[in-house]
Order: structure tokens, then sequence, then C-alpha cells
DNA sequence: CCTATTAGGTCC
DNA sequence: GACCTAATAGGT
């Protein structure tokens, strides 16, 4: 039996009397994600194995990483299963302790109750990818035994040498060495060219090796994302013949840590330096409170209304300056990666020589990991710059968390795991007793509803700074047949003419990518389609290929029609890039035309330099999806076209009419911030909408009373709380159409058991996705608890390891 | 017959 | 996810 090798021997220190064994309760960081129990190897001493440690642990016929929750006394001889033993630990206990700490883990652990996910799988998404990787080697320090070790061979030694090398690693002669072993750090390159020794049969071989021919080199985490994770064998199997090989790239480190009086005696002068430009009265007075707040070390929650150019920026840095003098730490996040870099530029012009923390998901793994330790026993204070994922750095000691454009959406991540900045940052807030400031222009309804009901404060910035004036914001009619005509009015191509004349620059927003969201087979007279998810396709001029803006499938063009072979198609509407073409057209020779949107700034560092060209006048015109509405700011821009207003109002969603006068306020407060007073023109097909009617007094207020009036009526947030269960199963699996229908009889049930109103579950928008049929179920109540419970009850009828996925939303972005 | 691929199940 | 195993497809 396996766990007699940790019940026996002299050491008595993991046996208990009565049969009760000490176990690692260990959440595993990668699938299953499930906690399960392991025997404590002898040698380490009882004390060793404390809540936060790092631990290998073996799974099946692997070693994993895994996270120990907690050390519990377990009758194993009742179990009907027998116990591994814990392979070795993957970190030293520090003066204080393992890495992470009790606050985090009780962090995760929240996280994870309200996300009703295993905590493993929640903490996967936490700890840089470097802190979950089990391919690693340890180095021992003494003369007398092998120096360095492969862990995954640590748990097959014989107990003596063992139990030796544990001695050694707890008094600390032993550490992990740094492998850069990631997904992301490792590539594979072809070793032999063409013609390849392999069976012609070998299908997925060929295809790994014509793929790596055509792209060089390919990082392991690319390979599996766009090959699929069954390429695996496929791709062992070469390995081990020497066609490809798997090679490593080095990155560099970087360090922190000094006390926290050496800190703010280094840093001081500069956090007590006056700002350039003085804060005028409304800002002065903000600031003051927000100050007094940080200070009273009570949690507390802010809304910073600030209209587009009022200065909210200038706050953010004063009062983050007052935090840091107070020796704690600050988080100033943006809802995307282009604003955060904006913010650092802005906090490093403001603070010259202070050091500020960068954190974003598109830093390499390793950069995350630095700072993720760094920062972990970083007693100094910090200045962290980033987005809402540098909300899962251990932090100690939060004195102020800043969440800039809080309405903006992207603060919830949709996909893989779900989660509100908004509410993790307030649970930190409360934890550290932090101010939690929220700012915008255009607040998200719920937050100016909690103002309302006196459960947040607010302080309104109303000037622009330096005086800009407010834009005039006019309608411009389109034509309701849309047909091939230009997405431009009559209107606004006259005002784009003048602009540009008048040596200006303009903004153009079409929330549409792409040639032309729609090809039209002039053979047959149908569409054409992903074959996936039957969403048509959009046709992509530059790259010369169809696209599905849903799945992201793509096919090359020119793509025989699929009902005819035709091959004759009619490009139906216009998007970004069909706009910038014929914007060289209608425009004198020599304008300039921008484009940004995800095709143009996919490469790294591209939306920067986009933005950063036409900030400095390079071109006369971008043109751009949503990307553009988002805090840029372009002294010369004096007109905004908003190309497609209505494309929001017609979503059939709750919040539409809400998200649709966010974007539009957030882009036409890109007009007229330099001293020229702004243009906007909104074009749309149904002025009368009520939307338009407070947009044209920028009147946000009024707005929100009078959506708020629509919640009520219908009962929709912030009245009530929305959830949406996401039910999905694979085309032609037979038993997918009754076990849909168990769930839906256990959730009607459990919703009338707990007050919990279950529309569905009925097809999702977009039923068919990704070769899976795809439902949806939106549940309705008064509180959180209840409508976890209703998804716990269907969740607990999907068999383990089913086709069927089940996933809850908490507060979706969209509900269709 | 051989080999590669795929589907399904388990992992304390 | 990363194994395993068993079934099956496709080639010699």
């Amino acid at each position: 039996m396996l766990y007699t090798a940790g019940v026996m021997g002299d050491n008595t220190s993991n046996t208990q009397p009565g049969g009760l064994v000490r176990v690692a309760q260990a959440a595993l960081l990668s699938p299953p994600f499930s906690t399960l129990s392991y025997l404590l190897p002898e040698g380490f001493g009882a004390d060793f194995w404390q809540p936060g440690l790092r631990l290998a642990v073996p799974l099946g016929r692997g070693v994993r990483a895994a996270v120990l929750l907690e050390v519990a006394e377990m009758d194993v001889a009742a179990q009907e299963f027998s116990f591994k033993e814990v392979t070795w630990p993957l970190e030293q206990l520090g003066q204080s302790g393992p890495l992470l700490t009790p606050e985090y883990l009780d962090y995760a652990r929240q996280f994870a109750l309200r996300q009703a996910q295993p905590v493993g799988r929640v903490l996967s998404n936490m700890i840089p990818a470097g802190l979950r990787d089990t391919a690693l080697r340890l180095r021992f320090f003494s003369p007398t035994v092998p120096q360095d070790m492969e862990l995954r061979k640590m748990g097959n030694l014989a107990p003596a040498e063992r139990e030796q090398l544990a001695g050694l690693w707890r008094s600390g002669q032993g550490k992990v060495l740094h492998a850069l072993k990631s997904a992301d750090e490792e590539y594979y390159v072809l070793k032999k060219s063409p013609p390849w020794p392999v069976m012609p049969s070998a299908s997925r071989q060929i295809q790994v090796l014509e793929f790596l021919e055509a792209h060089r080199q390919v990082s392991r985490r690319r390979i599996t994302r766009e090959l699929g994770a069954e390429i695996s064998s496929a791709l062992k199997t070469l390995l081990s013949r020497g066609l490809i090989e798997l090679k490593q790239q080095e990155e560099q480190t970087a360090e922190v840590g000094a006390s926290r009086a050496e800190w703010l005696e280094k840093h001081g002068d500069i956090l007590r330096s006056q700002p350039p430009f003085a804060l005028n009265a409304e800002q002065e007075t903000a600031l003051n409170d927000f100050v007094e707040l940080a200070q009273a070390k009570q949690p507390a929650t802010r809304l910073l209304y600030g209209i587009t150019g009022s200065g909210k920026t200038a706050v953010y840095l004063e009062l983050a300056a007052r935090v840091l003098q107070s020796g704690r730490k600050v988080l100033l996040l943006a809802p995307e990666v282009a604003l955060a870099l904006k913010l650092r530029n802005n906090a490093r012009q403001r603070f010259p020589s202070l050091p500020v923390h960068l954190f974003h998901g598109y830093q390499t793994t390793v950069q995350r990991e630095n700072m993720f330790r760094a920062l972990s026993r970083c007693d100094e204070p910090a200045l962290v710059v980033g987005t809402r994922s540098a909300m899962f750095l251990q932090l100690q000691d939060i004195g102020l968390i800043i969440l800039d454009e809080e309405h903006d959406s992207s603060f919830k991540q949709d996909e893989r795991l779900n989660y509100q900045a908004k509410e993790l940052a307030w649970f930190l807030a409360r934890r550290d007793g932090a101010l939690l400031l929220l700012g915008s222009a255009t607040p998200d309804l719920k937050t100016f509803y909690a103002v309302r009901q006196g459960h947040i404060k607010m302080h309104r910035l109303a000037e622009r700074v330096g005086g800009g004036a407010l834009p005039e914001v006019t309608l411009a009619l389109m034509p309701r047949t849309a047909g091939g005509a230009s997405v431009l009015t009559p209107e606004g191509e006259e005002a784009l003419t003048a602009c540009v004349a008048a040596g200006d620059q303009a903004v153009i927003l079409l929330n549409r990518r792409g040639y032309s969201p729609s090809m039209y087979c002039l053979a047959c007279g149908t569409v054409a389609r992903c074959p996936h998810c039957e969403i048509a396709f959009t046709y992509h001029k530059g790259r010369e290929k169809l696209v599905c803006h849903y799945c992201g499938y793509s096919v090359p063009f020119p793509y025989p029609c699929p009902t005819c072979k035709a091959l004759h198609y009619l490009p139906m509407g216009e998007g970004t890039e069909k706009l910038e073409e014929r914007l060289n057209t209608l425009l004198p020779t020599g304008t300039r035309v921008l484009r940004l949107d995800r095709d143009s700034t996919s490469r790294s560092g591209a939306m920067e330099e986009i933005l950063d060209s036409f900030g400095r006048g390079e071109a006369e015109v971008l043109v751009g999806t949503q990307m553009l509405s988002k805090g840029h700011h372009f002294p010369r821009v004096s007109l905004a076209i908003v190309a497609d207003g209505d494309m929001g109002l017609s979503m059939p969603d709750y919040n539409a009419a809400e998200r649709t006068f966010q974007l539009v306020l957030q882009a036409s407060g890109r007009a007229g911030r330099g001293e020229k007073p702004g243009k906007v023109i909104i074009q749309t097909r149904d002025p009368g909408h009520y939307c338009w009617e407070y947009i044209l007094k920028n009147d946000y207020e009024g707005f929100y009373q009078r959506e708020l009036e629509l919640r009520r009526r219908r009962n929709y947030p912030p009245f009530t709380r929305l959830a949406l269960i996401r039910i999905s199963y694979p085309l032609g699996w037979p038993e997918g159409p009754n076990l849909l229908n168990t769930l839906a009889e256990k959730l009607q049930a459990a919703g009338a058991s707990l007050g919990v109103a279950v529309l569905g579950p009925a097809p999702a928008p977009h039923p068919i996705r990704e070769r899976q049929y795809r439902f949806q179920c939106l549940l309705k109540g008064d509180d959180w608890q209840r409508i976890r419970g209703v998804y716990n009850a269907a969740a607990a009828a999907v068999p383990s390891g089913s086709k069927l996925g089940i996933s809850l939303d908490i507060d979706p972005a969209a509900t269709s």
C-alpha cells in the first residue's frame, strides 16, 4: 500500500493516534483543478507544511503543480482510494512563510466561491504561468549528494536519500533552478527540410511540419492553439525522431526591494513636488476629500465623474502621490493595455524618477513572474499601473485602487473565467482599508444608481481643463436602405472635407472591422457563411480572406461559393477597411488616412505606433472601431463622426441604450480638446430615439433618469440581479437533447424553490458555434446566493466528464 | 500486419 | 492537460 510509506518510520510527526494521518489538501493548478489529498513526505518537519506553499504532486503518471490549502487529519485507511505522497515542495519557506500568504488564499477562495469554480482553477488564472511549472530541476547544496535532481524523479528516490534531501531543503540548503519552461518561452523549430521521412498517412505530423516551415518558429502555446490540443502526440513523435526541436528563449530579470523608510527617503521629494499645472477648484475639492478618506484607513468608495478633458488623471496622480507618501501601495487600473501605457507615461512625466510598475497580460510570463515575486515580498510603497489582471498581484497594504473608465465593459472578462474587476477591487479595498476610486466621463448606470441611493459619494468635474468648450453635436439622417451607398452621409462628407481643408484632424468611429461585412453571391443569391457558426463571413481585403468574426475561422479569398461554386460576389456594407479606401479617393490627394482596428493593431506595438503617428499630425483622418473612443487625447481633432450610431441600439439587450450612450459620448469627447471648438456628427436611421436627445444636450444625468425608469419598469439591473447560464454540447451528440431537457427541469425546479426567475434554456443568439450547439438560460433574482444555488443545482446534474458544458456568467455584459 | 490517429476515461 | 487504453482507419 502506498500510504504505508508515510505512516511507517520513526518520525512520528505525520501520524496521529487513532489512524488519523496528516494529509495535504492541495489545489491542482492545471486540469482537472480539483483539490486532492496527499501524504506528507518524511524529513521536512510538521511545521514545514504551511498553507500557501506550492507543491509538486503526482497525478496519474505525471507531476503537477499545486497549492497547499491546508493540512487536514484523515483516516487514510477508510478511504476507497490509495494516497500518494507529495513529490516535493516547489519553494523554500521565506522568513515569513510561503510565497502565497493566507490573505491571498482567502482572496482566491472568495473569488472561487463567487464564480462557482474550483479554487485551483481560479488560482491558476491568478498567478503567473511560471509558478505553475513542474519541468524543473532542484539544486541541493551539500558535498555528499548529487547536486542537481530532476523534480519529476524525486518521488522515486530511496526513502533514506529523500529524507536526507528533505533535511537539506528544510535548512535552506536547496532551491528550485529557474527553468524558463513554459508554453510561451518554448519554441518549436524545424530541423530538416522537406522531403520529410514520414509516412504519407501521418497527416497530423505533416500538418505540423508544414506549419513550422511556413512560420519558422512557433511557440508551444501557439501551436496547440492553432492546430488543436490533439497535435501533442504528433509533436512527440516528431521530437523523438529528431525532425523538429524545442528551443528556449532567454529573458532577463528585474529586482525590487528596499525598506519602506529607504524608499520614502529616496522618493519623498519627487512625491512632494508641485504639479506643473495647479489643480482647479473642482479638482482640489475632490482631491482633498479623497486624501482624507485614504488616510482614514477605512474602506471607502468614491466616484469621480468628470467630463472628457476635465483632468481626472491629474487628480489620480496627486492622490497616488499622497497615498505613496503614507507608505502604502497604489493600483492604477485601466480597461486596456493602451490606456494603461498612457497612464504609465502620465505618471512618469509627473514623477520622473519614481519607479512605476507596469503590469498587464501582454508582458512575457517571465516578466510577470518576476513582478509577482518582487511585489509579493516587498514592503516598500509601490505604484502599480496596469490592466485588471494587476489585481491578481499579491500586494500587502494597498491604500488606493483607481479604476479609470470604470464603465468600460472590458473591465469584465467574459472568456475563460468571468470576473468583475469592480468586485475584486471592492474586496481588496475592504480587506486593506483602502479607497476605491471609480473614474469615468460616462459612469456605469449601476454606479450612478448607487450614488443616487447614497451608497457611494461622488465628485463632479464639470469644467474642461484649459477651458476647452464642449463640442457641438448634430445628428445626420442615414437613408434606411443601406445598399451599396457609402456609410458617410452627405453632411458627414461635407464636414470631413471642410475639416481636412482647414488643416484639422478628424476621427471616424465605425464599429465594424474588415472590408465588407457580408458577401452576396451574384450567381445564386446567398451570402457566404462560416461553416461552423452560420455567421456571415466578413471580407478582409488586405488579408485576402473571408473571416468569421464570431469564431475566427477564415478561408482564403477568392473562395468558391459553398452553394454554387461561383466566384462572383457583391460586397455588401462597409467596414473600416473599405471606409479607409473610400476616403482615400474622396479626400484630396495627399490626405493621409490611418486605420485603428484589431487587424491593423494585431502586431505588438502597432497600436501605439498608429496613435502616436496620428497624435503627431502625420495623418489627417483616423478611422477606427471602438478602440479609438477610449481616452486618447488628440488636441488637433476638431471633428468626430460616429458612422453607425444605431448599431448598438439595434441589439436586443437591456443595456443597449446605455452602452451606445457611453460609446458615443466617449467618441465625441475626442473632438475639440485643444483650442478649437469641436464638432460631432452622429449618423443615425432613428433620429427619434431617446438616447440622442440626451447626447445632443450632453446630459448624462437626464439620460440616466430616463434609463433607470425604464429599467425599473422592466425589472432589469440595477433593480434586480442578472446571470446567464451557458450550456453547450457537440453537434450530433445523441444524449445532448435529453440531458438538456433534464437540466431545464432542474433549473425550473431550483428556480421555483429559490425564488429566482428562470427564462429558458433557449438557443443562444448564435446557436451553433465551433461545432457546438449553444443554449442559454437567463436568471433574475434578488441576490447572487440564490442565483448561484440555481446554477449549482443544475451543474450537479451534469455527469462528471460529460460532453455537455455548463457555465455561469454572473452579471453578463450582454444577455444576447 | 503495421502504424498513426482518435475517442474515452482517470487522475488523491 | 497529460497520460493511459482500446477501437479504428489507412497503408504495405
